[in-house]
DNA sequence: CGTGTTTGACCAGCGC
DNA sequence: GCGCTGGTCAAACACG
């Protein structure tokens, strides 16, 4: 077995689907720097995108079967999380734009019976091929179940280095221009990074909530837990305050009076407000607080036909395979490069359409 | 005033 | 039944 999977097969040892994950990613994510872009890619004889991303795409399989845990991969190195197309989630905050692809090392798709099968599969990779392919544990598909059987998404993404301007130092976490909330954060057991909770403020009613927490092999790793939908479309106007969170004023004295209820540090994945996030690097970034209204609007709408063109080439390819390419390889790019190159790749498409990708349905609404 | 974070308390699931 | 753990609630407070 590969020494990569085997850090994986431990992590699942460990019962932490999430850091199965996030090693997962970290450590497949890692092969060199593709030299494709989205521009060359579209470049590139004009081919169908989904043909295009196949040819390119350098992937992890997470395979998640119950009874064929080997199914080949159609690609030695291509990043491919197989799902039935339900994963195709319409409301999936289209934040895989504004990720520098490889950044975006992986995500699961745990829709009811596929998180099952996620959990199934466990960390074990494939002795015989080279294809990496991941199984859950026993243990982590219990752990998994263990929850209601709730649809969840893990996103596994860098995560920026705790800044040390900011009291405790900060985690900074990507807007995915949703409106989070966060409603609490827990110390984990076996973690130092205690995980945040968010709930989806754009709606109320929104059953949307994610989780974030640090991965605990690989801090550089951020683990976005989805859990449940959003019931709304993806807000056209973003909250001004959504995400925002105040300076902070004080550092936690860590005086845990009630062990269930101690919270370790000063909150530090919101320490900085998303309205100056910063996305992995001030060439790339997109602040959204900086926008005024109209400014706001035309990043909506950029970033919706991103989303578009993300959930084109994230979606299926022909054999109905979930695809999730990068839309920046090798390199950090401002959001209006990505979307310039976005706009290269799908010059047809209108920013209105009402669908994502193939076989998803999505409404778009403009207020 | 509306929206956000912070954080102590509460509750439910799970293993022993 | 009990303790542990994770998830959520809700009051207090901050910010624009």
């Amino acid at each position: 077995m590969d020494s990569r999977m085997e850090a994986a097969v431990a992590g699942a040892a460990q019962g932490d689907l999430a850091d199965v994950v996030a090693r997962a990613g970290a450590i497949m994510a890692a092969p060199p720097p593709l030299s494709t872009s989205p521009t060359s890619l579209a470049a590139a004889d004009h081919m169908p995108l989904s043909a295009a991303m196949a040819s390119r795409q350098q992937q992890i399989m997470v395979a998640a079967y119950d009874d064929e845990p080997t199914r080949p991969a159609p690609s030695s190195d291509a990043v491919m999380f197989e799902s039935p197309p339900s994963m195709v989630d319409p409301y999936l905050p289209p934040s895989a734009c504004w990720l520098p692809q490889q950044q975006l090392a992986l995500q699961i798709s745990q829709h009811a019976c596929y998180a099952r099968d996620v959990a199934m599969a466990g960390a074990a990779a494939d002795v015989d091929g080279d294809e990496p392919i991941i199984r859950i544990s026993p243990a982590a598909h219990q752990l998994m179940k263990s929850r209601k059987n709730e649809v969840k998404k893990v996103v596994c993404i860098p995560a920026l280095p705790p800044t040390s301007s900011r009291p405790g130092g900060g985690e900074v976490i990507p807007s995915d221009l949703w409106a989070w909330r966060k409603y609490g954060q827990k110390p984990i057991k076996g973690s130092p990074y205690p995980r945040g909770y968010y709930r989806c403020s754009s709606s109320k009613g929104c059953m949307a909530r994610k989780q974030v927490e640090r991965s605990r092999s690989d801090p550089n790793m951020l683990v976005i837990t989805y859990t449940a939908e959003h019931n709304h479309p993806w807000p056209m106007q973003r909250n001004v305050l959504a995400g925002y969170s105040r300076p902070h004023t004080h550092t936690s004295t860590n005086n845990c009076k009630k062990k269930n209820s101690c919270r370790v540090g000063p909150i530090t994945s919101s320490a900085l407000p998303s309205k100056n996030v910063n996305y992995y690097s001030e060439h790339d970034a997109v602040s959204s607080g900086n926008l005024d209204c109209q400014q706001t609007t035309e990043m909506m709408e950029i970033s919706n036909r991103a989303g578009y063109v993300a959930y084109t080439i994230g979606a299926l390819d022909e054999e109905g395979v979930a695809m999730h390419q990068p839309m920046s390889c090798n390199s950090i790019q401002t959001a209006d490069e990505v979307f310039a190159e976005l706009e290269e790749l799908e010059p047809s498409n209108p920013v209105s359409s009402n669908n994502y990708s193939r076989g998803v349905s999505y409404e778009w609404h403009k207020f």
